[in-house]
DNA sequence: AACATGAATACAAACATTTGCGCAAATTTT
DNA sequence: AAAATTTGCGCAAATGTTTGTATTCATGTT
């Protein structure tokens, strides 16, 4: 059980008799220190098994080497593999990630973006959750000079980084992937209006209909919660309506089966009587007999990717005057099941 | 864009006309100091929006406040919940938490436990990769007096802090339960045998059969490495023997969905011809027109507070001597669908 | 009046590392 | 051979906080 007491560069400096800085220079491979000098450093330090301390670096350089995610959940695949994609990135460069999930609710993101200043993160990844309708907290990271990168949920501003799917042109090939099946009743069941990622959607069902110089009636545009009762409920008044849909484009994979399940609990035949398209082509999607008809895969490994590496970016260039803020736009693909 | 520029007790101090350790102390509500300065501190404090640094705070207490998970994946629900469980107790006591997967690969388990203690975390909760079979990398933090829970996946060793539903009884329970439908032919089709989850699956299915006076097959027991293709060709093992079982206990409702597929491809339809039974009881089931025909219900979310807690407990209790390791059981309960 | 008591605060060291500056010795340039 | 430069290394300050000990000052006791 022995207890390895902090081994630090001041033991290894006694060990060979030479100053403390010396040591310091010569485990930064600093050229001012000669090879022999360089080489019986790096062979004590590795027999004493030494382990830098992270805090007293932290404390001369102002740096963490940690960056915080601030997703609204973890359980959605969508979710789990970007950060997946993001840790790849961000630990090749040997930093860490520190994970926050706000469920969705606005004093969750709040308190986990206050936990991230006060430990000092180096910079902040964020999908902002359901009720997320002012970026006060956000604000606050750049007053502490804290880079940030949206993803996938991000603001309207254009004056922030972002990373995010071409969800418009997604939306678009969606609802017109279903009209060349020769089907004009096309409703939708969007996200809540806030996201923007949701006015993008409908903006691509708008336009593909649009286009087709199909009817748009207001009556097929529905925007539910993401919960499974709130789309329940607006899957049933789309289903009494006198003109029923004959397909409809949900938010994401999640919302396409709360819909198809209520569908079959009126004894209406999903993918029979009504088709189902959708977002995010989710893995979970495989396991079932009667997935959605298609779905939209947005490569969220990729996005993770992409996001942690324009962070990176700007955390390395950060000595430099202000970067303009970037938009990263990762192409879309509609998967048939 | 006013740039805060690290206000440090100093400040306070000085603005006071007081000195450091005042400030520091009337900061902590220290007894010795009088209650004028300490709302004077207090206030200025809140004025000059000070936040603590703690890089500072970590060298001299040797401590950060972090706790370090190491998980096979995060897309499981069955982790993701945990994790969400652990972030609820460790941030209500001030803590922080990063996350780690393994990816059910050894090499990446042993990499984020180096990069755990090279960030001097203050506990570890692990759940073991399906590769794992021996413990260097977690018998190191022991060296460097970490304190690390078990959770889920736990060794076998008894001296080791865990947290772990009662898997024997569960699997007992569950393979009763299709006995008694009068289902005599039941067949296994477990997890990697390093993992001491799977043992006790085959525990307690042997159990029952024994208890019943049911005949063991020695062909009815099948290991998969939990992937999709291994999951189908030991399916398919099993159906292609002469007597054919009539229903398989999985090990995890991954494994039944695969197996099932397996099984419709085949012509034979699942919940009819053949019958599952299976652990976890994940969300994803309640999507399904079909899922398994119950599942144990392992409450992931309660086991991450309990290994939570009994972290904290252990970090908290350190200074102390050694704490003898404790085990933790999680009762399980089977849900019909 | 001398003295102990206790409260309130100040001083300084310590934590582990980085870094600007300085100083010789060695090497090169003039 | 003198001057300039380079090389290799040490000294000490600095980072922001905590904490053991010292100091001051007022109060109360003899």
């Amino acid at each position: 059980m022995m207890q390895k007491s902090q081994v630090t560069i001041k033991d290894i400096a006694q060990e060979l008799g030479i100053a403390i800085s010396t040591v310091s220079r010569a485990l930064q491979n600093h050229p001012r220190i000669g090879l022999k000098t360089k080489e019986q450093v790096f062979e004590v330090a590795k027999r004493l098994n030494y382990v830098p301390n992270p805090a007293a670096i932290l404390l001369r350089k102002n740096k963490t080497y940690t960056v915080g995610v601030v997703f609204p959940h973890l359980q959605e695949e969508f979710f789990s593999q970007a950060i997946t994609g993001i840790e790849d990135v961000i630990s090749a460069k040997g930093y860490n990630v520190v994970i926050s999930q706000s469920r969705d609710k606005l004093e969750r993101e709040n308190r986990a973006i206050k936990s991230f200043i006060s430990s000092r993160v180096d910079g902040v990844i964020a999908s902002i959750s359901a009720e997320t309708t002012q970026y006060y907290s956000f604000k606050e990271l750049e007053n502490y000079g804290i880079p940030l990168v949206f993803f996938d949920r991000v603001p309207k501003d254009v004056a922030v980084n972002k990373v995010r799917g071409n969800i418009v042109e997604a939306a678009f090939e969606a609802t017109s992937f279903l009209a060349k099946k020769g089907i004009t009743k096309i409703a939708i069941l969007n996200g809540p209006s806030n996201l923007e990622i949701s006015n993008e959607r409908l903006e691509g069902y708008w336009k593909a209909l649009k286009s087709l110089s199909l009817p748009i009636f207001q009556q097929y545009i529905k925007s539910t919660d993401l919960t499974k009762e709130d789309t329940f409920k607006k899957m049933e008044e789309l289903m009494t309506l006198p003109e029923q849909p004959q397909a409809v484009l949900c938010f994401n994979d999640y919302v396409a089966l709360f819909a198809m399940q209520s569908c079959r609990q009126k004894g209406i035949i999903p993918n029979t009587d009504i088709h189902f398209v959708s977002f995010a082509n989710l893995p979970i999607t495989a396991y079932l007999d009667n997935p959605p008809m298609a779905s939209v895969e947005q490569f969220a490994y990729k996005m993770g990717e992409q996001a942690a590496l324009l962070l990176l970016k700007i955390i390395e260039a950060k000595q430099d005057k202000k970067l303009i803020p970037e938009e990263i736009i990762i192409g879309t693909e509609l998967v048939v099941h």
